[in-house]
DNA sequence: ATCGTTGACTTTATCGATCAACACGGAGGT
DNA sequence: ACCTCCGTGTTGATCGATAAAGTCAACGAT
């Protein structure tokens, strides 16, 4: 079979096999519509013959410009991206929608600081795009992305760029309307990052220090719950064990809090771990309110604010692969979900 | 900033700019000992000035023959590569040892039978190998891979080409072993595929019709337990559905079996859903096995092959980067862990 | 004084495909 | 009979970078 020399097989040897132009082998494959049938048939079908693998990838990216691929810039080790759901979520609508133009998704981990071959690895990257998944767009490292020089798209807000997210100060008031009503008045804020893995660190209860995001959600929190006493913490990355952490931290302190807003399901998972090893049952004794309304939330009875999640992945993809689609900043819905895990504040 | 008009920065234009040859721009990114330290740190100074975003990466593919990217092929879409916990272990391994090559991974769907895009998709990826994860290597459209004239790495049997894999009949016959013990002697096996979504189906009971890694467990199977009634079913690729649609099907059915063996720990859970909903519970009424052993196996309980998955992704990802490597084709060790779903053969 | 080495760059020739512009023969309008 | 248009292909330039081979000065050894 496959008659050649062991030679790899390009257009140009499969042109003159043919005895046609290059051009008219790439129209073969490219452009069905510029080229009669019969012929079409024939050269695809000596192509086969011959064992040409079709168009060189990178051939063809270098001409046209364009790689068809969506990177997509996750902020820690990748196995971890896989673990979290709302990653997942996320990653199952960023791939259909990328999918819908004729891409595929590319996956890259946010360069930390030092590390060379990660950064280097973005920086080789044949990617027409990026779509940044990070809990926070200040990640250590996210900044070597706009020296990449493609289009960027966040999962967050910030004042520039192209971005899909939602209202994160609305996201917060709606938390602390509900927790307010409740009578919660000593509030435990667990925000990701911020200290390495096994460490714990109490923050600054404005949240100035903080990621945009999490400082967002946390003024609205604040707003509708002007008199409570809210205390900031963080516990690392890893999203279920930082939640344990830190609430390990704030529940064994003095005056315990009598509710915990975790930046996210994942981390309220852990909170939830931390109630329990207390005997402390949720929306009882503790109330406890996540974000994102990942799939676990519903099954635990996690209270939480809904997100579209795989409409974000969506939705990214589609700016990051349509570079003339108009509106590049876009927010999506809220809503708040009451599930079990809130409650009255206890009396004390 | 960046003092340009506008036109895209190359090597050429700044090699011209900063009256030096091309090549050694490009030694200064590719190859720092080549070039003097002060010329490199000018170069690398000068470049960021003019707004050079680092060499492109499909000219250098095309030059150098490499892409520095490994292709992930999943049998189904990407979404539920997410949601399953083998695969995500395997794509964890898999992209670690990947990027220990200063490469990454590119998820790609395999086509299934008129995916004309999806097909393309696969056809025009940049990609050095490509490793294949589907619970089958007869997955309709796995083939199109061949095509792609790309070294190719599979995570399941077969005669040729490069894979690593477990033993499947011997994990067979473990399970086998295990149950023949207990006195189990009539046993369904649950397989995945065979069917579109929603459908059960029942299966030739010596695997004849599955795919490989299927039928070798069968075999294994079948050799342990002689005189058992083996009944082998599928009810689609999802998982946990399929598992609970298939053990719905022998569950309710007259001689209802004493144990049921499903070939992955995604579908036991799902058998484990349907043994609850009949009020039978998992051990004492019900007997159930799975493979690989992913993380929940343990929380709840499931009697299980174990195999390392994060281990087979780290594997795969060598072999798919490093044709030198000398071992193509590996087996894993396996081992059976016995946990509370599996138990006596009830009387009757 | 000659030669072989090394370091530091440069020159030249591609890598494989696509694009823009052009050529060519026949159909259709005037 | 002449001109234009269309469906089909062709030619030549080009995308941006790297490999391989070449140049040239400086230096120590013979």
């Amino acid at each position: 079979m496959g008659g050649d020399t062991g030679t790899a097989v390009t257009m140009k040897t499969l042109a003159e096999r043919l005895g046609v132009s290059v051009t008219t082998i790439s129209n073969a494959y490219s452009k069905p519509d510029r080229l009669s049938t019969e012929l079409r048939e024939q050269i695809l079908a000596e192509a086969k013959l011959a064992g040409y693998c079709g168009p060189n990838a990178a051939g063809r990216a270098l001409r046209s410009g364009r790689n068809d691929v969506c990177g997509f810039l996750f902020g820690g080790e990748l196995a971890e991206a896989f673990a979290d759901p709302y990653t997942v979520a996320f990653l199952a609508g960023l791939s259909e929608s990328v999918e819908r133009f004729g891409a595929s998704v590319l996956l890259l981990r946010a360069p930390h600081e030092g590390e060379e071959t990660e950064a280097q690895l973005l920086q080789r990257a044949a990617i027409d795009a990026i779509v940044t998944c990070s809990p926070t767009s200040d990640h250590p490292g996210m900044q070597a992305v706009a020296a990449r020089g493609v289009r960027v798209v966040g999962a967050q807000n910030s004042d520039s760029g192209d971005w899909v997210t939602i209202n994160d100060t609305k996201a917060g008031r709606l938390v602390g309307k509900h927790l307010d009503r409740l009578g919660h008045r000593r509030i435990a804020v667990i925000v990701p990052g911020h200290v390495p893995e096994g460490e714990v660190v109490e923050l600054p209860a404005d949240g100035s220090t903080c990621s945009r995001f999490a400082a967002e959600r946390i003024r609205g929190l604040r707003e509708k719950l002007p008199d409570a006493t809210i205390t900031v913490v963080s516990a690392g990355w890893k999203p279920k064990q930082a939640g344990r952490l830190a609430a390990a931290h704030v529940l064994d302190a003095q005056d315990r809090p009598t509710a915990v807003v975790a930046m996210s399901d994942a981390l309220a998972l852990g909170v939830w771990d931390a109630a329990r090893e207390r005997g402390l049952t949720p929306g009882r004794d503790l109330s406890i309110v996540g974000f994102d309304d990942i799939p676990d939330a519903g099954f635990v009875g996690l209270t939480t604010v809904r997100q579209p999640i795989t409409d974000k992945g969506r939705l990214a993809g589609r700016l990051a692969m349509d570079p003339d689609y108009p509106q590049r900043q876009i927010t999506l819905p809220i809503q708040l979900v009451v599930r079990s895990s809130t409650g009255p504040a206890p009396k004390n």
